[in-house]
DNA sequence: GTGCGAGTATGA
DNA sequence: CATACTCGCACC
C-alpha cells in the first residue's frame, strides 16, 4: 500500500463528505468516543478510540453502553469521554451500537473504580461489572419516556419545613453516646465527619439501624445524599424499616441483587437522574450513583458476605473509604463490634469513635454469663456432668417466661453431629444425651450441651465403636431442644430459612451466626453453645469472627435492668472477656497491638500468588522486593483435586506483605507485572489477590 | 478470542 | 520465485 495508513483511515474517520462505500460519515463534533472494553484481560483493561458514526452521535454520549468491534469479536464498553482528536498513528474503527444510552458510568464512578482496581492490583471493568447493574430494556424505555426533571430532592420535599430540629427520634437512638450529637450537627451543617459507631443493640428505638438512619436524615438537612451498605437482606430489612420511619419510603431505593434485574437496574437509574438520593443495599451499593454524596455508611464490616466473591475481591469497606476520600464526604462505619481495619481508622486518628458511654452500657447491655469460668465451675460443680450447663439452662428457663429466648449454635459443618457407623443410631451423650460432635481438630467427639468428651463410646443399641458424620444444622438442634423444653414454641432460623422477625413472645430461637431474627421486644435470653467448635477454626480471624458473631447475638438481647442474660460456653477466656466486659474497642486494639507486633494483617497489607510454581516464579523473577515489601513462600497448597495427575505441578501459593503505606507502589507494581505477562501470554497464569481474609 | 503481518517452509 | 502455512502479538 502505497500512502500512509493512517492518513487515510483519518480521512475517511472525519467524514469527508463521499466516503468510501459502506463506511458511513463521522459526528460533526467529538466525533472520537473514547470507551473502555469490558474484558477481564488485564493489558486490554485500557480506553480505546472509536469513531462516532454521525447516526450514533446522538446516543453516544458519555456513560453510555455501547458494543464496538475489538481486535475480532464485537465486545461491550462503556463512553468514557467524547473527543475531538483521534490518536497520532492508529487507525479508528467505528463504534458499532450504542446499546443503551443511559450514562450508566459516570466520571465519578469510573475515577471510583479506577482506584479500587488500583488498590486489588485488578481490572477497572471487572470492578465495574459488580457496580453497573445489568441493562433491562424496558426500563430504558421508561426513563427516556420520562421528562427530564432534575429535581433538586432536598430537604424541602419529604421533610416538609425540614428536618424536625435534632429529632426526639435521634436523640433516642444516640442516648448515652457522647459525641453524637456534634456528629449529627456536623452531618447536618454540610461538615465531612468521620466516626467509628459502637451500635449496642440491633432492636428498637435505640438499635444500628435507628442510628444510621438518623444519620441519613441529619445528612439530609444539609441536602446531601447518602450510601448505606449492610452485609445482607436481614440486615437491609432491618435499616429500611427504620428508614421509613425517619425518612419516608419513597426517599431512598435499594440496590440489591436479591430484587432482581428490573428493579435494581431501576433504582440505579432513579439516582443517576437525580430522582432520589439515598441509596442502601448490599455490597454493590457502595458503587450507587447518589449525587451529590454527603455521607457513606457501612454496618458491621467485619462480615464476610461484604467482600465481593469475584476478582479483584475488593471489600465494601475499603471501596466506601476511597469513595469518601474521593469525593470528600462523610463517613460512618457501624458495628456491635469492632475489625481490625476499622481500628485502625480509630488509632490513626482518621475516625473518631462514637461510643457509649461505661455507666449507660452497663444498663442497657445484657448481663453476660460465661459457664466455662473457672469461677463459675467452682461454685457449680455440677456443671460439668449437667445437662446443658446449669446456667444456661437456667436461663433459658427463666428466660422463656418473660420473652422470647435466642439459642446461637455453629453452622452446619463446623461440628457436625455423628451417629452409629453401623445402625445410625444418633450417638448422644451418656450423661446428659445430648447429641456427640466431632468439634473442631479434637479427635475425641464431644457433647454439644455439656461438652463432656465421648471416649470410648458404645453405641446403645449395637455396640459399635463406629461413628460416622451426620449433619445436624439448626434444624435438628431445634428438634432437640424443642424436647429439653417442652411448652417452648421451637423457631429454626439458619441457611436458606433465615427469619427476619420473631414476635412469638415464648419462642425459643435457635439460630446460625448471622441469621438470628430480631425480637422486636428483645430476646428474654440467649445462650451462644458453638464457641468452642467455632473457636477450634484455625485462621488469623478467628477470635475477632467469634466475637464478633457472639457480639450480634448478645446486642439483640433485653438489657440487664429488664432481666436481659447471655450465657457463653467457650473455653478461651481471654475471647469471652470483651464480651462480658462489653468491649469491643478494647478487644480490637489489642488484637491489633498483637498484629503490629506480628507484622501480620490487617496491621500490614498483603497480596496472595496462586498459580504453578513456574508461574509464581516467572512472575517474581524482576519483581523487586524492598521498603517494607517481604515474600514468604511460595508453599505448595493442599491439592483440591481427588487424584493428583502425574507430571500436573499442583497450585502453589506466595504471600506478598507490604505496609500500607507502600500499598499503591506495590499495588501499581503487580498490576503491571500481571499485565505484562499477560500480553506476552506466558504460561501458567498467576492469579493475584490482595488483603484476602479468609487467606491465612 | 481473532485477524494480520512477518517470517519461514515448501514445491514448481 | 510464488504460494502455503505457522507463529506471535496487537487489538482503537
Amino acid at each position: 500500500m502505497g500512502s500512509d495508513p493512517h492518513q487515510l483511515s483519518l480521512l475517511q474517520g472525519f467524514g469527508t463528505p463521499k466516503n468510501a462505500p459502506g463506511t458511513s460519515p463521522a459526528a460533526a463534533t467529538n466525533p472520537v468516543a473514547q470507551v473502555l472494553i469490558e474484558t477481564s484481560l488485564p493489558h486490554l483493561d485500557r480506553i480505546f478510540d472509536y469513531v462516532v458514526p454521525e447516526a450514533l452521535d446522538a446516543e453516544a454520549v458519555p456513560g453510555a453502553r455501547v458494543k464496538a468491534r475489538f481486535g475480532g469479536q464485537e465486545m461491550s464498553g462503556f463512553i468514557t469521554r467524547r473527543t475531538s482528536n483521534a490518536p497520532e498513528g492508529v487507525k479508528l474503527a467505528p463504534l458499532a451500537k450504542v446499546v443503551s444510552a443511559q450514562p450508566v458510568l459516570t466520571d465519578e464512578l469510573l475515577r471510583l473504580a479506577t482506584a479500587v482496581a488500583e488498590r486489588y492490583a485488578g481490572n477497572v471493568s471487572d470492578v465495574l461489572r459488580a457496580a453497573i447493574p445489568a441493562r433491562v430494556a424496558k426500563v430504558d424505555k421508561e426513563f427516556a419516556a420520562r421528562p427530564e426533571q432534575p429535581v433538586a430532592p432536598d430537604a424541602t420535599s419529604a421533610d416538609g419545613a425540614g428536618y424536625p430540629e435534632p429529632s426526639a427520634g435521634a436523640a433516642e437512638a444516640y442516648a448515652g453516646y457522647e459525641g453524637a450529637g456534634d456528629f449529627l450537627a456536623q452531618l447536618a451543617a454540610g461538615a465531612a465527619p468521620r466516626a467509628v459507631l459502637a451500635s449496642h443493640k440491633s432492636y428498637g428505638r435505640a438499635s444500628w439501624a435507628a442510628q444510621v438512619a438518623h444519620a441519613v436524615a441529619s445528612v439530609r438537612q444539609s441536602g446531601r445524599g447518602a450510601v448505606v451498605v449492610v452485609p445482607d437482606a436481614k440486615d437491609l430489612a432491618s435499616l429500611e424499616a427504620e428508614l421509613q420511619q425517619v425518612l419516608g419510603a419513597d426517599q431512598y431505593v435499594r440496590l440489591t441483587a436479591e430484587d432482581g434485574p428490573t428493579p435494581r437496574y431501576r433504582n440505579y437509574l432513579r439516582l443517576l437522574h437525580g430522582e432520589v438520593t439515598v441509596a442502601v443495599g448490599t455490597r454493590s451499593a457502595a458503587y450507587a450513583p447518589v449525587q451529590d454524596l454527603g455521607l457513606v455508611a457501612l454496618w458491621d464490616d467485619g462480615d464476610d458476605l461484604l467482600l465481593e466473591q469475584r476478582s479483584p475481591y475488593q471489600h465494601a469497606r475499603e471501596v466506601l473509604l476511597l469513595r469518601s476520600a474521593q469525593s470528600g464526604c462523610a463517613a460512618l462505619f457501624a458495628g456491635v463490634s469492632r475489625s481490625g481495619e476499622v481500628e485502625r481508622l480509630v488509632g490513626s486518628g482518621w475516625a473518631s469513635a462514637l461510643t457509649p458511654s461505661r455507666p449507660f452500657l452497663r444498663k442497657a447491655t445484657p448481663r453476660i454469663l460465661n459457664t466455662a469460668d473457672s469461677f463459675q465451675q467452682e461454685r457449680d460443680p455440677m456443671l460439668r456432668h449437667a445437662r446443658l450447663p446449669h446456667a444456661a439452662w437456667r436461663a433459658a428457663q427463666e428466660g422463656l417466661e418473660r420473652g422470647p429466648v435466642l439459642v446461637q449454635v455453629a453452622r452446619t459443618g463446623f461440628s457436625p453431629a455423628l451417629s452409629c457407623q453401623d445402625c445410625r443410631t444418633p450417638a448422644r451423650c451418656t450423661d446428659c444425651n445430648g447429641p456427640l460432635a466431632q468439634s473442631g481438630r479434637t479427635a475425641t467427639p464431644a457433647c454439644r450441651w455439656c461438652g463432656r468428651l465421648a471416649t470410648n463410646y458404645a453405641c446403645p443399641e449395637c455396640g459399635s465403636h463406629r461413628l460416622r458424620a451426620s449433619v445436624a444444622g439448626a434444624l435438628r438442634t431445634a428438634e432437640e431442644l424443642g424436647r429439653a423444653f417442652p411448652g417452648a414454641t421451637v423457631v429454626s432460623s439458619s441457611g436458606d430459612h433465615i427469619k427476619s422477625v420473631v414476635e412469638s413472645k415464648n419462642a425459643l430461637v435457635v439460630a446460625t451466626p448471622g441469621a438470628e431474627p430480631v425480637a422486636p421486644e428483645g430476646y428474654a435470653a440467649a445462650l451462644l453453645l458453638d464457641g468452642n467448635a467455632m473457636l477450634s477454626r484455625e485462621s488469623l480471624r478467628t477470635p475477632e469472627d467469634v466475637l464478633r458473631k457472639w457480639f450480634r447475638a448478645a446486642s439483640l438481647v433485653k438489657p440487664s435492668s429488664e432481666g436481659g442474660l447471655v450465657v457463653v460456653t467457650a473455653d478461651q477466656e481471654a475471647v469471652v472477656a470483651p464480651l462480658v466486659r462489653w468491649d469491643p474497642a478494647g478487644a480490637a486494639a489489642r488484637e491489633m497491638q498483637l498484629r503490629r507486633e506480628l507484622q501480620l494483617p490487617p496491621a500490614v497489607r498483603i497480596a496472595a500468588l496462586t498459580g504453578k510454581a513456574s508461574g509464581i516464579e516467572a512472575f517474581m523473577a524482576d519483581f523487586e522486593l524492598g521498603g517494607s515489601l517481604r515474600s514468604v513462600g511460595p508453599v505448595e497448597l493442599p491439592s483440591r483435586e481427588v487424584q493428583e495427575r502425574p507430571g500436573e505441578s499442583s497450585e502453589h501459593r506466595l504471600l506478598l506483605f507490604f505496609s500500607y503505606q507502600d500499598g499503591p507502589k506495590v499495588t501499581a507494581a503487580l498490576r503491571h507485572r500481571k499485565a505484562a505477562l499477560a500480553a506476552k501470554r506466558v504460561p501458567d497464569p498467576v492469579q493475584v489477590r490482595c488483603d484476602g481474609i479468609d487467606l491465612l
